[in-house]
DNA sequence: CCGGAGAAATGAATCGTTTCAAATAAGGCG
DNA sequence: CGCCTTATTTGAAACGATTCATTTCTCCGG
């Protein structure tokens, strides 16, 4: 019984005689013995673990995509060491400076910085990398992320389907690429229902995504002249906080102002309106992160690829859809 | 320049001298070497790991907590590996098998079951465990925890000093723990209100503790007679669904029925009326069940300990406080 | 100029696996 | 019964860092 053929009882079971095999997995149980990925790595030169690292897990939006990836890489034997950046540049490079220490297997990793050069050098390294919701731009480099052109048309586009002439958006800065994409595709929805009747998307920039940001939006919002008849949001954040000040100024929605938001969160549907938004396949995302990850590092002629999601609108009560009749495209109605 | 020196420049730089020292620190960088985890931890026995294990990284209560425990445990070189079981013992089972073959240096972990011996067998083969928001019972082991039953009396004593005579405790099933805590505490709230006035407490058990058991919840409630003046839920989601039926049946919040919550989640602060609720430290939880495990870890002559946390009563609209004046206890006054 | 103390550098052993060439055992056949 | 083939088992080398007993280098006093 020698070391040599206690790794085969584990690793090639099927080499080794029966009666001897039985006597090894005894000692093994007998002794408590567990193996040590360590010396495994060690000698073999895997780790079976995959870093990951993002701006921060107590993000629903990051924290279900992790779970998305776990799926797929916990079936292949591979654990997740999670790294929060908090968007620091100092702390992504530390703990890409660990990882790599840890050798890890594989990276998934939404960067803090726009600038991925320092991402692909790690990957050029010989670390597979997915990035995590951000394309790789100029740089080799897979990546799985949601198409937010699209999705800043869906929103657009659903409301001017639903009537609406006059409609404002509540938007962040367009130094997120994000905010710029969505802007992108409002417009987008907005020229082609110009095609069929006067329309106007008024833009309206906050500095922050956030409830209070959108309960000022909302107030500047109803001063204006047309006053729009309704009006989407760049996230639900500030979908929220519009809802919040339209229903303290007594703005009945959607009949007054339709509103829709973006991005879905859990508490979307528990609104009252429920909120109409626009949902991102957070969930896929990780996973297919994940299983390009895998093909990148097990598969042996790897081609670099992008996988881009199509977001989905979900209609509810707040864009008073139902009650207009959703989807009916080309049939404006007059907004009371 | 032997594997020596270069390592002891590395760990004890003060040993080699100077003109060495900087003839090795530049042919790390110019050969880009990068230290390997596991061989270190193959000769000195530390990973620099530690296991993070809760039933799903995506719910934010667990995410709050493990940002947490990932603040104090970066800031010693160690990585999280963080591992959503999903309640499945099975998953639980296997996660800890590959954790202990890593040699993680220490383990947080939510266990799946009541029955602690699993965990208590792996703490005592050696690896620092400490239990996240479950207290040890029986098994020698460091938890870290929030007083539920604390927490439950807070929630119900709000409303009977509000002057709440008959309030309804929408809780989920008692086999979970963290519900027949929370009750425990209500009926001492109950029990002190008694001593002033007459005052009830009519508990509806739900078997889930989502939105739409709360809605159902709601309509028996307002069925009952004499029907309550305010009702406390288990958590937020029941809250919120409580909120949606009460609002659907033209029932005004604070005013013909107060609500609070518990956990408060994100969104409670963004509802309206805003809802009352109790607030678990999770930050916290999380940082002191790692300062616990790095006690454990480092420290020679380690005690076990259990760090229990007072929850916080956050007051908003929902209850009415303001309108009715909180926390004036013993002067009840007519509900209407 | 020599011996010795202290500083600095060296290299072999070690950690726990895997791998693989070599040794050994077990049959099969003439 | 002895030789050859195939099936098992063995043991040494290797992975990359750390440790520590030794060796080598420096410098100083006698």
């Amino acid at each position: 019984m020698s070391l040599g053929t206690v790794s085969n009882v584990l690793n090639n079971p099927e080499v080794v005689a029966l009666p001897t095999r039985q006597r090894v997995l005894e000692a093994i149980d007998r002794t408590g013995f567990v193996r040590s990925t360590a010396a495994h790595q060690l000698r073999v030169g895997k780790s079976r673990t995959v870093g990951v690292v993002l701006l921060d897990i107590a993000n629903p939006f990051f924290a279900e995509m992790v779970r998305g990836a776990e799926g797929v890489l916990r079936d292949n034997g591979y654990v997740l060491m999670v790294c929060s950046t908090d968007e620091s540049i100092e702390r992504e490079r530390r703990y890409l400076r660990v990882l790599e220490e840890h050798r890890v297997d594989g990276l998934l990793i939404t960067p803090v910085e726009h600038d991925l050069r320092e991402v692909a050098e790690l990957a050029g390294r010989g670390i597979p990398t997915v990035l995590l919701d951000r394309d790789g731009g100029e740089q080799e480099l897979c990546s799985a992320t949601v198409d937010d052109i699209r999705g800043g048309e869906l929103a657009a586009g659903h409301l001017f389907e639903l009537g609406h002439q006059a409609i404002a958006f509540v938007n962040g800065p367009s130094s997120i690429r994000q905010c710029a994409d969505r802007r992108e595709g409002a417009q987008r929805a907005l020229r082609r229902a110009r095609r069929r009747s006067p329309a106007t998307l008024r833009e309206m920039t906050v500095n922050a995504l956030s409830v209070d940001q959108g309960e000022k939006a909302a107030i500047g919002l109803l001063s204006l002249t047309p006053r729009p008849s309704a009006v989407m949001c760049a996230n639900d954040q500030l979908a929220l906080g519009v809802l919040k000040s339209l229903s303290e100024a007594g703005v009945a929605v959607p009949d007054e102002m339709a509103v829709v938001g973006y991005d879905d969160v859990s508490f979307a549907s528990m609104l009252s309106p429920a909120l109409t938004s626009v949902r991102q396949p957070k969930y896929e995302l990780g996973a297919i992160a994940a299983e390009l990850l895998l093909e990148e590092a097990l598969g042996s002629n790897h081609k670099h690829r992008s996988v881009r999601f199509e977001p989905e609108l979900v209609v509810r009560a707040s864009s008073g859809a139902t009650r207009r009749g959703a989807g009916r495209a080309g049939q404006p109605r007059p907004v009371p």
